[in-house]
DNA sequence: TCATTAACACGGG
DNA sequence: CCCGTGTTAATGA
């Protein structure tokens, strides 16, 4: 594990905190499409992406799903973090979206760094202001983009996050994380496919 | 105008 | 056959 810690946190924290979170922390590993966390569900330990991808998600009053952000390696999640310390329930859903590493450190030494280490500070601070940012520009795609274009965003957000070309969803699937129907996704993909943005396949669909 | 809903046909696995 | 897909018609915001 302090390899994995070297690498992916190496140069952002001092050598002491990752060998402590070496001694303190467990590793996990989650397979694609699993719930890491869901709405209302208290969270008792903090992860640090190592290696894949989680997708953020809200849910409306009849349970219809809108994807937030992803997160991906050096990542953690800022509402975990908030949860944890004040003891709240989550707010939002995380599910894998790939084959996902973690590193699951216990709550009681989160605070304990803020203290301790200068690097564990700016590492949570800045996490914050990561998520803030990401929240904003989905904000302001709901707000101010039509569906055209926070479908494509979506789709590039997805093919930077698997590091793949080839998105494997249906059409209904999309429909359900950016909250519209499937027969708007449908007509848009076929115009991106008329402008050779990307090319259709059945249960997958590839950009170019 | 554009999204949603329902309905239908097509075709691949 | 079942499911994903492409399209259309009706309705509403």
């Amino acid at each position: 594990m302090l390899q994995e810690l070297q690498l992916h946190y190496g140069h952002l924290f001092e050598k002491e905190l990752i060998e402590e979170v070496d001694r303190v922390a467990t590793l996990k590993h989650v397979a694609a499409g699993s719930k890491l966390m869901d709405i209302g569900q208290y969270i008792k330990s903090m992860p640090l992406l190592i290696e894949g991808a989680i997708k953020i998600l809200r849910e409306d009053e009849d349970g219809d799903e809108l994807l937030l952000y992803f997160l991906e390696k050096g990542d953690t999640c800022a509402m975990t973090m908030t949860c944890c310390v004040g003891n709240h329930k989550s707010e939002i859903r995380a599910v894998t979206e790939l084959d996902t590493v973690l590193v699951m450190i216990p709550v009681e030494k989160m605070e304990e760094w803020t203290g301790k280490y200068k690097s564990w500070r700016q590492f949570v601070f800045d996490s914050y202001h990561n998520r803030l940012m990401e929240l904003l520009e989905t904000i302001d795609n709901i707000a101010f983009k039509k569906m055209d274009e926070r479908l494509l965003k979506y789709l590039k957000d997805k093919v930077a996050v698997t590091g793949s070309s080839v998105i494997k969803s249906t059409h209904q699937e999309i429909a359900y994380e950016l909250h519209t129907s499937r027969v708007v996704i449908s007509r848009l993909l076929k115009k991106l496919e008329k402008n050779k943005v990307l090319m259709l396949h059945r249960n997958s669909l590839e950009l170019l």
